[in-house]
DNA sequence: GCCGCGCGTGTGGTCTAACCACACTCTAGG
DNA sequence: CCTAGAGTGTGGTTAGACCACACGCGCGGC
């Protein structure tokens, strides 16, 4: 075994035992090498791979910034990982489109009409019926509002993953958008169905917002000439 | 931009240009880092990160296996970094296993009856029929022949999504069986159910075998003692 | 007595230079 | 012709140094 992999078994297995908890600090590097008796280079690799997993987040300084703090964003690390495999062109986007619909269908059915997360969802909503709103603000709105819709099922993983699909292809989708036709109109059909869907969810009808959002997501890259399967 | 990622952005450029593809090798850790005018520690120190998410693979000495090789492993990016965010617990088991039912519905729904893989699935029920076969081993055909489902429906990111949620909670889940009353009598069962899936999907009826999936792992779970909702 | 500025201290960030283990490859010797 | 050894290039690891940063204490002026 590699050095650094003993580092990040140690401080897995802290993690684990609950001796290190969300909001808890790692020791100093220095002290951290000293403890484990191995260099420090090696406690910084191991804490570089636990940075990109968004399990901690390093911070110069002094303070209760600073220091290497627990954090938990799985996003975080879904997201580059996808990202970096859609770079090595081993995941095609129409499978990430595929599974973002997946995900998003399920999670409309199983949103409780209640749930508090529909209220800023529904506020998001208001936001992008402004007039004259630009195209990038319109579309950081747009994946707030699916966000939003995700973390109202309830399920920390499916958002977990609907978030990093969604931060994989961000820069694919906006490319794509430069291929509208009209955008105006595009615009309204997507304030119509974004209001359709969280109607249908709010009336607790959970089969046909997931239709709708299936219609909703596939409609969108068709229209923006993405080819992928259903 | 920290100097680690500089070079982590550098080579993610070069693997969506086409300059750096799976198979190809980076140049050497030295060589790199004179040409991107930074130390060999960060060089490292990006190479591990990309190690970790399963984009290269590090080999020392020489000849074809030696080098810092591009691979493409997603599972094990999306693996790892579940694993460790069900240590800080913030990703709850029971999420984890839902979110593993909805993923293997649809991959069942969605298997093409034609397809390989069901072959090799088939091969895997075969060996799981031998009598006086020890747990752990008819466990790990278990999980290949699930995977095996998965592959079946032709989507990547599925595929990738389904390995790391069961390589996250393996450790879990054979300490669940411990909790089982009859082994014998839930072998039994799961083996019936495998054939049952199986058959479903050979013969076209995608409703049906996700049906059974879902019943097939929640019955599991169910039978196994974990607590979680549906 | 109070306020504010500056320095001390500890943090992660980076770099250099060296040595090790490994695995292939070339070459000299039998 | 074959084999044993030296040579070469790879990642793996370490030690030690210096930097930028940000808080907090304490000294000084007001």
């Amino acid at each position: 075994m590699r050095t650094h992999q003993l580092v990040l078994h140690w401080i897995e297995g802290q993690l684990s035992e609950g001796k290190l908890a969300v909001g808890g600090r790692l020791p100093a590097e220095r002290t951290l090498a000293e403890q484990l008796q191995v260099s420090r280079t090696s406690v910084r690799e191991a804490i570089r791979i636990l940075e990109a997993m968004g399990v901690v987040r390093a911070g110069v300084g002094s303070g209760p910034e600073a220091g290497t703090v627990v954090i938990s964003d799985p996003t975080a690390a879904l997201g580059s990982a996808l990202r970096l495999h859609v770079a090595t062109q081993h995941l095609p986007v129409s499978d990430i489109v595929q599974t973002r619909v997946l995900l998003e269908s399920w999670a409309a059915s199983h949103a409780r009409p209640d749930s508090p997360e529909l209220t800023g969802a529904a506020r998001l909503l208001e936001e992008m019926d402004a007039d004259g709103m630009a195209v990038d603000d319109f579309l950081a709105l747009d994946v707030r509002f699916h966000l939003a819709l995700a973390d109202a099922a309830g399920n920390a993983v499916v958002s977990a993953m609907m978030g990093s699909l969604r931060e994989s292809i961000t820069g694919y989708a906006s490319r794509l958008t430069a291929n509208l036709p009209d955008w105006d109109a595009t615009a309204a059909r997507l304030r119509a169905e974004h209001h359709g869907i969280l109607d249908a969810i709010r009336n607790d009808d959970g089969q046909g917002a997931a239709k709708l959002v299936a219609a909703h997501i596939e409609g969108y890259y068709r229209e923006a000439g993405l080819r992928h399967s259903t």
